[in-house]
DNA sequence: CTCAATTTGTAACACTTGTTACATTTCTTT
DNA sequence: AAAGAAATGTAACAAGTGTTACAAATTGAG
């Protein structure tokens, strides 16, 4: 068990041995949940972070007309809703259920600060995990707030080929699925491709995008 | 000055003196920037946190088509650009300019490290700005992904008539603000707001919002 | 290789929002 | 109280996206 720990981000770099000793000498629990177990709830305060060990959860939002929406699958190992602990308005946005028989590692607050407080590398974690959340968050702000689909695919197009060479990006996933992540539906996505080819400004042979005209890319971006 | 730094967030709850030992023994640095210098650059490596101890300074993006977008000001005593100091991608994403003569105490990520562990109210206080940071824009990131002004308005709505009586709001932005806010045009919004009033879900006498039709109005958001 | 399933291309039409323009109302200042 | 400024109401039209439907192409399993 302690090898399943010390793989999730939280304690990383962290030996089974070492993790022993501080649940030793730190106040915790270890839960079990058999499967479609609600954990928490949406609007529960969170105290508590929790480090799945074993299993797999989801987080399920209930909007105004409560209908469930899943919001995304975690698996083991590895901590969730912990960029809330330690928020003024801790309050869970979504429901916490199991998807599998899970095991959870749970610790308080106020002994997770303790355990900052006695160990380095694990605040460096914390921080670590809960900084890239918000980075990729306000990036993907962001990328909303671009008012039109060109401007989103070139921004996305734009991003991707700062990662790869000749001006050749390879399209890793469905347009359904691309135009899910944009928001938007498939049809539109797959116009909006088609104008971008129809004007010179890009190719797509196979499973490839080539970029032809980067600076009418760019100034689809705005 | 150290009252003055006993006022930032993240410095909150500590008095002058114990600010003045903790800087004895922190390594730091005090800098001063006259208007309109330019105190990091967009894409620089953030590894320091930032303490704006007098004057103001803005942040300001930079598009692709290398147009200047002003984001935000900062007032002193606050803090800025601290959520990406401990994440992988940690390079700034926006200028930091002054816009009066400002003074800027820096600390090194490494030294808030040590300060951290050895002061837990600033762990504390550190973890409560940006955890608040990143409910935030989750929050925000919610809202934008509604996909009419209509779900936007009455989202809106919804959550400030929690905080109100009589189902009644007051409205205190003009509505090109809150356009603004929505990411929307003004005309735009006051349609949609003549549509709610039309629909008998709202009544809006003077600056106030009434909710007629609760039922409704959740209806409207997805 | 073949057939079924999945993915992509495309079109017509409806709906939502942006754009522009101007009238009307409300607020501010003198 | 009057004049000017700011905010709001409204309309016509353009642009962009969603919806629905179906055909064509590609992929995967047997």
């Amino acid at each position: 068990m302690y090898s399943k720990i010390s793989e999730t981000p939280i304690f990383k770099g962290i030996s089974s041995d070492e993790i022993s000793n501080i649940l030793n000498s730190t106040h915790h629990q270890i839960k079990t949940y058999e499967a479609e177990a609600i954990i928490a709830f949406s609007g529960d305060e969170c105290n508590n972070l929790f480090v799945l060990i074993e299993g797999s959860i989801r987080g399920e939002a209930i909007d105004y007309n409560e209908k469930i929406i899943k919001i995304e699958d975690v698996f083991a190992p590895d901590t969730f809703a912990e960029a809330f602990l330690f928020a003024d308005q801790n309050n869970l946005l979504i429901n916490i259920v199991a998807n599998t028989k899970s095991k959870i590692l749970i610790i308080h607050k106020e002994d997770l600060l303790v355990l900052f407080q006695s160990n380095k590398k694990i605040l460096e974690n914390y921080l670590n995990i809960i900084s890239n959340r918000f980075v990729l968050v306000t990036k993907k702000l962001k990328f909303l707030s671009l008012r039109t689909i060109k401007a989103k695919l070139a921004s996305h197009f734009i991003e991707l080929s700062k990662k790869s060479k000749n001006n050749t990006i390879f399209f890793g996933k469905t347009q359904a699925e691309l135009a899910d992540y944009f928001g938007v539906t498939r049809p539109s996505l797959a116009r909006t491709i088609k104008e971008m080819k129809d004007e010179g400004i890009i190719e797509v042979p196979g499973k490839m995008i080539r970029i032809i005209d980067y600076n009418k890319l760019k100034k689809l971006i705005e």
